[in-house]
DNA sequence: ATTGATAATTTGCGCGCGTAAAAAAACCAT
DNA sequence: ATGGTTTTTTTACGCGCGCAAATTATCAAT
């Protein structure tokens, strides 16, 4: 850090004394070059500090070491916890990782995909937004860039991953009818697959075991999902609408939503006695467990999900010329746990 | 959509029957042209979607359109929340904003920030991790790119944006005082600027009041700020430690942490008869009107301070050449609202 | 029709780097 | 020292676009 800054690669490689080719070449991988060179570089590196021009880096490359990330909702702890593990994945594997968030607007999702597409990246972990998606818009990113699918299954890309709302659902509804009451299912406003899937689950279950389904579908839409399970929870409690003390809920947020508004309405809830309502969430969210009484739930496992959507991703674009890829699009399904909480 | 794929804007310029540079024009602002061709080249665009490349674009021009975005966590709501704002607005301003977060951890941070210099971004907004943040690369990087810092105040960059802890805190415990038993101080780890000045703000108010601060300092260190509070509150009300019936904590996350823990051990948080503890937080977190009971707290004032940051920002930004900017690095802080709820 | 202002086009250079091919140098083992 | 292999250097081109200067076309107003 010596002396003046230095602009480019020419005038690093001036003052290292190492060809600017070659000195490129440390920059794509430091193994590629003699130890020796190495060494050379990385002093002048220490008195220095260059970095290359990220963007005339991509330009150039026909393979860019971008991965694209883009989410429904940023600000839904899920995603934030996902990403985050995504993100680390792939910096770790010596990828450029870049997060784009829809806000739960098409537009913005479109945009996102749209500006994503002109950085030419060499892969995309996408959650579509799902039901309001623009399925074409979407696919043809996917049909430009090498792309893995996860939390919500639009059929498009090359594989998904996801969670098995057929296993965990059932699990949880099992759980529920043997420990009491069997549940209504108290469902999130249908925005993407999960939310069909988990109520189709939740209704083969009540009906294998030999219950009659009860769905409380939602009229509002929209992502605050906590603040619509206050609301219509509130609604359903006042008018004694729910036919048992035991609800499933589609996701942890609702049901932090629904156990608020039991709290207010002074209901208390858990499954021991003096309890008027046991409450279940699904996914695990991560402030599930700071919630009062703290939430039953179905726990999403975020690593795992994370780990497969990036390893496969990494797979088709390490195999993208051998074009090994036939119309397989495989769906790796993660089972959840039960987490037994107080809440049911 | 009909015909081939367009590659570069050499290729667009000929079906569009516009010069390239004017097609250049277009895309950097399109009523620099005149309408007639503006509609031919959108005709055209309608008809090809083409896209121009963003990193040629951003290495040849000399203030490129990139805003970066560094929070010290994104999976923190408050982040999540503001980020979100700053996002948007910087869309509407035609300006490209990239976010990165530090994951709580210092070499994330240096690496975004390198990461992000190498983008040769027009500015930067950056949430410092704060006491653990590699200063020197810090101040050097807001040497190198204007910067706005905000929420958490170290001292570089060209201007601060956030909160009035020492309105907030205070207005917070004179609420807490006319209403009850003055407020002992539950901290969080002081990870930065706020939560040194939040303990300040707390004893200042205290003793102008004539009573003594009482000020419960916290082990653990880390952003899982829930869990600690749940932990360490939950220590706390085992071994009755409070001395008084009121807890203020040093932001929301703390005291859900701490609602939590009351939940578990029976106590009934609230400010009527038959409740045995208040508890008030500070920042209005997304969730804190989900808790149980809704928290009562002091209201960030989320979209002033996103607004004012970029505002601010984008002066800085146009008014570069100028140079007017002094040494003068205002500071913008912000009035924080009582947002009374039921736990206190 | 003429004028003057505005907008579009032509031409051509440059950004910072990747990358390829050929030549030179450094290394390694015998 | 010799030959063969690996690495580095030299040389040169290309990526897709911004940008500037000079030229030409367009348009509205006289």
């Amino acid at each position: 850090m010596e002396e003046q800054k230095i602009r480019n690669m020419e005038e690093f490689s001036a003052v290292s004394g190492i060809s600017r080719p070659t000195v490129s070449k440390y920059f794509n991988d430091p193994n590629s070059v003699r130890p020796s060179t190495r060494d050379r570089i990385e002093q002048a590196l220490s008195r220095h500090d260059f970095r290359p021009n990220l963007f005339a880096i991509n330009q150039n490359r026909k393979l860019t070491k971008t991965i694209g990330i883009v989410v429904p909702y940023l600000a839904d702890p899920f995603f934030a916890e996902v990403v985050r593990l995504i993100e680390r994945l792939c910096i770790d594997a010596g990828y450029w990782p870049i997060v784009f968030s829809a806000h739960g607007e098409v537009e913005l999702e479109n945009k996102a995909l749209a500006t994503l597409e002109s950085l030419r990246p060499a892969g995309a972990l996408i959650a579509p937004l799902g039901r309001s998606s623009d399925l074409g818009t979407v696919r043809k990113f996917t049909e430009e860039v090498p792309t893995v699918v996860f939390d919500s299954n639009v059929k498009v890309g090359k594989a998904f991953v996801g969670s098995n709302n057929f296993q965990s659902i059932p699990m949880m509804v099992e759980y529920l009818c043997r420990s009491g009451e069997p549940p209504c299912f108290f469902e999130m406003p249908p925005i993407n697959p999960n939310a069909n899937k988990r109520r189709e689950a939740y209704s083969q279950a009540m009906e294998r075991l030999g219950f009659d389904p009860m769905i409380f579908k939602v009229e509002a839409s929209g992502w605050d999902f906590e603040r619509i399970g206050q609301e219509e929870g509130g609604r359903l409690i006042a008018d004694r609408a729910f036919p048992t003390n035991t609800v499933l809920c589609s996701n942890d947020r609702l049901a932090i939503g629904l156990l608020s508004a039991a709290y207010q309405k002074g209901l208390r809830v858990g499954r021991g006695e003096g309890c008027a309502l046991r409450v279940a969430g699904h996914d695990d969210h991560p402030w599930s467990r700071f919630s009062c009484p703290s939430l039953t739930t179905v726990s999403q496992d975020y690593r795992a999900i994370a780990e497969n959507a990036v390893q496969t991703l990494f797979r088709y674009i390490d195999a993208s010329e051998e074009e090994v890829d036939s119309n397989a699009r495989p769906e790796l399904l993660f089972d959840g746990k039960l987490i037994m909480r107080s809440s049911a």
